[in-house]
DNA sequence: TTTCAAATCTAGCGCTTGCTTGGTTTTTGG
DNA sequence: CCAAAAACCAAGCAAGCGCTAGATTTGAAA
């Protein structure tokens, strides 16, 4: 196998490794439930990955790329602060709450991680971190939000985030109405 | 050894387990890395815990409990909805940065609890989240904020829970500025 | 049809895990 | 000072863990 092998094989077991290891946890999924769940025997897992640290990388490295790619279509041809800032926001919790496996999986798990897999996505994470300054940034410097800016970034994330914990997709909100509501409560409305 | 001990001993050795499970997370610390940062030899750890799992959930509710206590402390005698929100907000960040270990572990661990032990821990949350939710309805009510109310109680929260993620306590910024910040932040000046 | 690599299986190794048991030391209350 | 209780230790068991090695099957290209 390649080291960085990305075949479809490949993406369908990262994709339901993300489903196990949000429901149970990394360290509470062993190598043979894993293999279970994608209908073949453990041993043949780590003909697709090197080892089980590698199979977490990858699942969080996905949702993070969906998460990004989300982020920037969202933002194309946007020009105003407040409509970017909301638009961000929608597309946020859209990969968060539609890829959420992959995303509680990064929330939680990162202290698994090797230090190698790890700077590879505090990289990614900081990139991502960095559209978010920007954007709230061009509201402050509008006079749209008052305060100190990286703390505004992390206040709204953490109040984004946190959504995995208790939304409920059958429930009557939209992610659309969530970020909606952030806006407002922030007083972009 | 009594089913529910809460001898001195014990607590002292909860406040260890809740370093060594905030720093590595509940799965990977085993009862002898306890054991060894305990002083002891790792059969003697279950002569004050009937299994690994109990010792998490008595840091999950020592935890709980220390933030209860606080927040009543902190209400005592407030009556304006404002100076309300802004003392639970600084109540929520001092526990959480003070007794750090318990409640990252609270906030990451959960899913590694018995239902039994769950339950418990889940009343003590609800319980918890009436007090907020309570100051928040009365700043809606006052026309202080806008908004869906336990929208806005699940976005404070997750504000101020993330501050656990980034939270440098040898940085300039005291666990009093953040919450000033964040009732800047939703209107409340 | 032959070839060859990718994908899978079979079988199990070496190690660690949470936890138990039975005995010893330390602490404490009368 | 002494007995009972609490705390601890030494030794190890059974189960499960991540992972490996070598053989076998599958599938597409030549």
């Amino acid at each position: 196998m390649t080291l960085t092998n990305n075949s479809k094989r490949r993406k369908e077991l990262v994709a339901i490794a993300a489903r196990l290891f949000c429901e149970q946890g990394y360290e509470r999924t062993t190598v043979r439930m894993l293999a279970d769940a994608m209908g073949i025997k453990s041993g043949s897992l780590f003909h697709h990955f090197n080892d089980k640290q590698e199979i977490l990388c990858a699942v969080i490295q996905d949702g993070m790329e969906s998460a990004m790619t989300i982020a920037d279509q969202a933002l194309e041809g946007l020009t105003q602060p407040k409509e970017r800032f909301k638009a961000l926001a929608r597309a946020h919790l859209s990969t968060l709450l539609n890829d959420r496996n992959a995303h509680v999986v990064a929330l939680y798990e990162w202290r698994s991680l090797t230090d190698e897999s790890l700077s590879v996505l505090i990289d990614m994470r900081d990139r991502y971190e960095q559209l978010w300054q920007q954007v709230i940034d061009d509201c402050v410097e509008t006079g749209l939000i008052k305060g100190d800016q990286p703390l505004i970034r992390r206040f709204a994330l953490g109040a984004l985030n946190w959504t995995v914990q208790w939304y409920d997709a059958d429930g009557e909100k939209t992610p659309d109405d969530l970020a909606q509501a952030l806006g407002e409560l922030i007083g972009l409305g």
